[in-house]
RNA sequence: GAGCCCGUAGCUCAGUCGGUAGAGCACGAGACUUUUAAUCUUGGGGUCGUGGGUUCGAUUCCCACCGGGCUCACCA
């Protein structure tokens, strides 16, 4: 195999987009070898596809689907830097509608177009030409979101401009080779009115599933029967007038644009190995195919749009960034995977972990490193000097709703950070707030005060207020070293109070436990004078009074919830 | 019925072209701070689903089987 021109780093690479780009060039070697197929020519571009059905809106699997094509992509176009690459995202906008969405207004306008092409709709929303251009732009506008680069397709533009008609001529001639195909695979009833041919009624306008009565080859045209009319109508199977069925769709579409890679849910197993039969038929080469898993819900099933069950793209970017759900999208395509909440904050560690690591490694290991692929190469710092997990972590224990108490926290720890200077750290802090929010703080058990406690939170709410303005005028560490004395010093009373070594009275762990437990939650917190020196005295003292108005234990825990 | 994936520590999972197993959490012990942890140190714990095959050697590659999950068999 003439790989001689591939960098030596470059032929070793193990990771998996690796793998499937060389699998493609090793297919390109072959046809020029064999002097057949649509790179016995030199020269020509590689197409990559990813296609969508647009009668729903742009999910997580579409994000996950052009992510790891282009991630192929990318990694031909180093194994090959003299080969063109494109990236075609190809929408099927002339399918007929066949059901009426649940997530759109207008239902009622758009029950009576059912059966037409998605781009003769008129859009429900108002906003577009049509129903179709409608999705059409909600797909471009998320996957520009991205930053994607990729060329948009549209299947109803493709058929009615006549860049179809070859190929589909070349499906009436080999109409009944590639019926043998595909009838074994249908159900007795199907078979018996199946065509790959779909007629665009002239009459009324929707994608006709009808018998085929007899095909000209010359006209290059179908007959069939109008079941309202009773009439025999011809209809050419060129220029927009017919459309195929999906199976023999996508197979032409592979022949006529000669794509060369394009991946599908293990859902489209079947679908793949038929279209390749169909597209060989045709006289092409079907593209190389990576078929991944598909994604679960928490309960284990699949996730689809229809059902709306397991996590959006929105969701997931609420509480992680982007580079998360990409490398999620980037680990083991092959492997099922539950895509659920809890795994944002693992993955934005993994992904903050593989980014500190790249500057230390060599190129052998920059290519092994998912945060390489991510970032297309240009991979900016980890200016984190903590872990996203230890971020929630102090949301959850600092109560955190705001980024400037984690701030507070983070100067301490880290002196000199800013959220200019490390915007990913800042980023990081609105995504753990987030899920702090939305996750941790529903689940806080907070306890009532027993009536000992009680009578020590009051002399602290006092001991806050008396001294607010002098504490109000120390500096934040030495306000905290301030507001723990005080804390003590409410503490020292019954049952808290204890003799300790050298004879002075010290307080018992069992005081910091009731405020963790009845202020915050927690079982466990952190130092409290530190979080009131940036929460705030009169917040706190509010935040205690807060505590001791709730009702006392609703369960035999001794705890009720927030 | 066909196909895809999984089976590794109590739990969730890593394991990078084959060299007698790792992480996080949990659990145990210790250190430290005004007996408070976004701290540090350390320990225990695994027949790598079962049985074959290839190999000097298999968690890793191949086959079979068992167990679990999912998908497709109408539409895309």
């Amino acid at each position: 195999m003439p790989l001689g021109h591939v960098p030596e780093a470059l032929r070793h690479a193990r990771a998996w987009p690796y793998e499937e780009a060389m699998r493609l060039l090793e297919r390109i070697h072959a046809e020029r070898a064999a002097g057949h197929g649509k790179h016995a020519a030199r020269g020509q571009e590689v197409l990559f596809e990813t296609g969508y059905g647009p009668s729903g809106l742009p999910h997580i699997g579409t994000f996950g689907e052009v992510a790891r094509t282009s991630w192929v992509r990318r990694a031909f176009a180093s194994l090959a830097p003299g080969m063109r690459t494109r990236l075609l995202a190809f929408s099927d906008d002339m399918d007929g509608l066949r059901k009426v969405p649940d997530n759109v207004p207008n239902k009622e306008m758009l029950a009576q177009h059912l059966g037409k092409p998605l781009t003769s709709i008129p859009d429900p929303f108002g906003t577009h030409e049509s129903f179709g251009h409608h999705n059409n732009a909600r797909l471009r506008a998320f996957l520009d979101g991205f930053g994607f680069a990729y060329e948009f397709a549209s299947s109803t533009d493709y058929y009615r401009s006549g860049r179809f008609d070859a190929a589909l001529c070349r499906v009436l001639e080999t109409y009944d080779e590639i019926l043998a195909v595909i009838l074994p695979t249908l159900g007795p009833e199907r078979r018996a009115t199946y065509s790959p041919f779909l007629p665009v009624c002239a009459r009324t306008g929707r994608v006709m599933q009808v018998p085929i009565l007899e095909r000209k080859h010359d006209a290059a045209s179908i007959v069939w029967k109008d079941e309202e009319t009773g009439q025999l109508v011809e209809t050419p199977v060129t220029g927009g007038r017919c459309k195929l069925q999906w199976k023999a769709d996508w197979a032409m579409r592979w022949f006529a644009l000669g794509v060369d890679y394009e991946m599908s849910g293990k859902d489209l197993i079947d679908s793949v190995k038929l279209s390749s039969r169909i597209c060989r038929i045709l006289g092409g080469v079907p593209p190389e195919n990576l078929t991944y898993e598909l994604f679960l819900d928490e309960k284990g099933e699949k996730i689809s749009k229809s059902k709306g069950n397991g996590l959006s793209v929105e969701e997931w970017l609420t509480y992680g960034p982007p580079e998360s759900l990409a490398l999620f999208m980037y680990h083991a395509p092959k492997r099922a995977k539950r895509l659920y909440f809890d795994v944002i904050p693992r993955m934005t560690d993994e992904y903050l972990s593989h980014l500190a690591k790249l500057p230390g490694q060599d190129e052998a290991g920059r290519l092994g490193n998912p945060a390489w692929h991510i970032h297309a190469g240009d991979v900016p710092r980890n200016d984190s000097p903590v872990t996203f997990g230890v971020l929630l972590n102090l949301a959850t224990v600092a109560n955190a709703e705001d980024k400037a108490i984690l701030w507070g926290y983070l100067n301490r720890y880290a002196p000199g950070t800013t959220p200019a200077g490390a915007p990913l750290l800042d980023r990081l802090m609105e995504y753990a707030i987030a899920y702090y929010r939305d996750f941790v703080k529903p689940q806080k058990r907070y306890r009532a005060a027993t009536p000992e406690e009680r009578v020590a939170f009051e002399d602290l709410i006092r001991r806050l207020r008396e001294n607010k303005a002098a504490l109000g005028a120390l500096g934040v560490d030495a306000r905290a070293a301030a507001v723990q004395d005080l804390i003590y010093d409410a503490g020292r009373r019954p049952p808290f109070m204890q003799k300790q070594k050298d004879g002075t009275n010290g307080v018992s762990i069992e005081w910091f436990n009731a405020i963790y437990q009845v202020l915050l939650g927690e079982e466990r917190g952190p130092r409290f004078g530190s979080f009131v020196a940036l929460y705030g005295v009169e917040e706190t003292a509010a935040l205690i009074e807060a505590a001791l108005k709730r009702p006392p234990a609703a369960d035999d825990q001794g705890r009720v919830s927030a």
